[in-house]
DNA sequence: CGCTTGCGGAGGAAG
DNA sequence: TCCGCAAGCG
């Protein structure tokens, strides 16, 4: 009873909790209210783009707390990032004096391992299971496709992996796999073998902690019913987007079938179901209103994001959907500006025009930060990026490396799996030979024949090895016997050297120990990879002072489950580039959607897909309801892709939007010409029309010297340099702003190499 | 062992 | 066109 505990602390507290019950659920509208206030029955709360949905579920779990009719051990939220799940913890803790901890808020995986790890032996898994990332889970079934002499070609590995988890977040077994074709056949095969190796090894993928976590609740009825009765508030964000795995845990953990069943309260938006093709399934939508008995969906409508008109032309475009939910957004706010269109000549032509309007937004005060490029596919970025930074405009692009992805973090992380728990033949591949250190393909083989032989880990193989003292047979052919030897050796010291440190302290003894830092500073280009491995040191530190659990085996969990930032942000103003995946949740002043063309948004693709085209739309709705004030469709006519300059039709999303909502904006005046016909002539085409103010050229001579100058001052393209290593050389191309900046010199002596501005020094001759 | 060369493929991506 | 991966050479 934290919260009462609170309340009594104070004098009068009746008043004080009406004070807080005021200011809890001042300012809701009414479907919000009504949402936070849905009695303790299931409830779907269909939330559209902007209309307060984080704000609904912080909310509702506050005021369950704090009118009693929870306590925090009865709570389960479930979201589908570690952000989301970050700030709805962020949220109801200023909210509410209260100690959180005893609610569950954390994404799906979070929250399946937390619950494996405490029944780690009913479920069947060793305490320190470890968890594969993608890419871990692919290398895994790379070696296990090499082990089985199964060849690449007929066995894509990248399809296997993908079969594999269909098939987990379907809940099936390899043995239950459905078999009609031999191709099936043989990859359920794989599936099987590769369950074999996770067991044996210890590991754990993605999908096997929802499945795990699931067979564990359904097999084991003491432990369903003790979080039965335990969590009587499930709490659901972006419901659009659980897949089947994930509902039917849902739907086991919270009973649907038994008499107590806990509430489900799900909020999500069909028209925003973009992640089909990951295995969301929106029809979970619909089996939830029918399992869980649901009377009502509770329609929040009402948008504070974005002005009328960009509201209009978004649900005139979804409504062109089928079998939707049904749901129109509004504003209490004016019509504000038309969307207005922009049909360019050439995609480095449609370049320029955004470059321009950047120019012109940022003229009128506009911060830069406000301002969104979206697009299709990461290949669009590229010509948007060379545009910007020919204007000296910064920006940053989403997507991409994330910390714990990185190849020198990874190799990190063996290194201390290895000291934990050396028996991981996972973490022992990755690193036997990094940094090289002579173990070549034939020993590992001979390693691996003789761990296959003895039935024990690498590891073991390993120790045995160096244990048959003197100068047996093993030694006698090469030294990788010594080699092997070193390693072992390496990891015991590393062992001992680390006992009874801190979690920091182990990291960065790890890092010197390894030879990871001195293989990277030896290196030429490992600059950033040896920044990257300092600041696994700072992660380390700021996990042991967040996490209640500040052991080695919880840092290697969190690394795994969370992906860290996509890269250390350079916090300066810049315009925020990313594909319009990435952009959902997000809102900006002003939004370009780029290259709103036929085959690529819609994407060609999508075309063979069941249903393709209406999660294409879908996607034109998330990004068209990303913007507040003004938004920006472009298209461009004629295209570079794949090498290939194609000629691409408009988008029909654009020719879906009534031209009342639009206004037209033509590369050579900015009068609206909408009646005018979308296509030029050839003779048109053959004299592109370039905007005066920013260059488009492509090739490095005749870029604005001014452009350089501004983000790196002192330096321009032409210039002569010297370099400590290289020597004297010219600079003849340079890419990228800021931190990131990265020049091209032609050396006198030493070839044309990239540079890092922020590590290479360079003096100006 | 590590670098270079050549070929093929090219969509979106949290955990 | 560009990138990433696989085979091949020094």
């Amino acid at each position: 009873m934290i919260f009462l505990f609170h309340a009594g602390c104070c004098a009068g507290n009746s008043n004080i909790a009406s004070i807080h019950m005021t200011s809890l659920l001042s300012g809701l509208n009414p479907e919000q209210l009504e949402a936070v206030t849905w009695p303790h029955h299931s409830a779907l709360v269909l939330a559209g783009a902007g209309s307060g949905k984080t704000r609904v579920l912080t909310t509702r779990i506050a005021h369950l707390l704090q009118t009693g009719q929870a306590h925090p051990q009865n709570i389960l939220a479930v979201t589908f990032t570690n952000k989301a799940a970050r700030e709805m913890i962020t949220r109801i803790a200023a909210m509410l004096p209260i100690n959180i901890r005893g609610m569950w808020i954390g994404t799906f995986h979070g929250l399946c391992n937390r619950m494996l790890r405490m029944h780690a032996e009913d479920a069947g898994l060793p305490q320190a299971f470890q968890i594969l990332d993608m890419a871990d889970q692919l290398a895994v079934i790379r070696r296990m496709l090499k082990e089985r002499s199964l060849d690449e070609k007929s066995f894509p590995p990248r399809q296997v992996q993908w079969f594999i988890n269909s098939a987990k977040e379907e809940g099936l077994r390899a043995s239950r796999v459905e078999t009609q074709d031999s191709y099936r056949r043989k990859l359920a095969e794989c599936y099987q073998i590769y369950e074999g190796i996770c067991t044996r090894e210890g590991i754990v993928d993605f999908a096997e902690l929802l499945l795990r976590s699931y067979e564990l609740l359904s097999r084991n009825e003491l432990l369903r019913d003790h979080y039965r009765a335990r969590f009587n508030h499930i709490l659901v964000d972006e419901f659009q987007d659980t897949n089947r795995l994930q509902y039917k845990w849902l739907k086991l953990l919270a009973g649907a079938d038994s008499p107590q069943r806990a509430a489900i309260f799900a909020v999500g938006d069909d028209d925003q179901s973009i992640y089909a093709f990951r295995g969301a399934h929106v029809g979970n939508m619909k089996d939830l209103e029918r399992d869980f008995a649901i009377s009502k969906v509770i329609k929040l409508e009402q948008n504070y994001r974005s002005h009328g008109n960009i509201l209009d032309a978004a649900n005139i475009l979804i409504s062109h959907n089928n079998g939707r939910l049904g749901k129109n957004l509004w504003t209490a706010e004016g019509h504000g500006e038309p969307v207005r269109v922009y049909h360019a000549i050439t995609d480095i032509e449609e370049a320029a025009f955004i470059v321009d309007e950047i120019k012109a937004l940022q003229a009128d005060g506009l911060a830069l930060s406000n301002i969104a490029l979206l697009y299709r596919s990461n290949a669009q970025s590229r010509i948007l990026e060379h545009s910007l930074f020919n204007a000296s405009i910064a920006y940053r692009v989403y997507g991409g490396m994330r910390f714990f992805d990185r190849q020198e973090i990874k190799y990190a992380l063996a290194y201390l799996r290895m000291i934990a728990f050396p028996d991981d033949d996972h973490a022992l591949l990755r690193i036997i030979n990094f940094p090289a250190r002579g173990i070549g393909a034939r020993t590992l083989e001979q390693l691996q024949e003789e761990a296959g032989a003895a039935g024990s880990s690498l590891w073991q193989a390993a120790l045995k090895r160096c244990d048959g003292a003197g100068d047996t047979a093993a030694r006698r052919a090469n030294a990788s016997g010594k080699s092997v030897a070193g390693f072992v050796h390496l990891i015991q010291t590393m062992q001992q050297a680390c006992a009874g440190l801190s979690l920091p302290e182990i990291v960065h003894h790890v890092g010197e120990m390894s030879g990871l830092m001195a293989h990277y500073q030896a290196e030429r280009e490992g600059a950033e990879r040896l920044e990257n491995l300092k600041e696994l040191i700072n992660a380390a530190t700021s996990f042991v002072h967040e996490s209640e659990d500040d052991s080695l085996l919880a840092f290697l969990s969190h690394a795994s489950l969370e992906g860290g930032e996509h890269q250390a942000g350079s916090y300066q103003d810049a315009v925020q580039l990313m594909t319009v995946h990435a952009a959902k949740g997000l809102e900006f002043h002003s939004v370009f959607i780029s290259g709103l063309e036929e085959g690529l948004f819609p994407h060609e693709n999508s075309r063979h897909e069941a249903n393709g085209l209406e999660e294409e739309r879908r996607l034109m709705y998330v990004a068209m309801t990303r913007a507040q004030r003004r938004l920006y469709l472009s298209h461009a006519q004629s295209r570079m892709l794949h090498g290939q300059t194609r000629v691409n039709v408009p988008s029909r999303f654009v020719e879906e939007i009534p031209g009342d909502l639009l206004k037209r904006l033509r590369p050579d005046s900015r009068a609206d010409i909408g009646s005018q016909p979308f296509f030029m002539s050839p003779a048109d085409d053959a004299r592109p029309v370039r905007r005066a103010a920013g260059s488009t050229a492509s090739n490095a001579s005749s870029r604005s010297v001014a452009a350089m100058a501004a983000h790196a001052p002192g330096l321009r393209i032409g210039q002569q340099v010297s370099h400590t290593k290289f020597g004297p050389g010219t600079i003849i191309d340079y890419e990228g702003s800021g931190a990131d900046m990265r020049v091209q010199v032609c050396f006198s002596h030493a070839g044309t190499k990239w540079l890092s501005l922020a590590y290479a020094k360079l003096t100006p001759l």
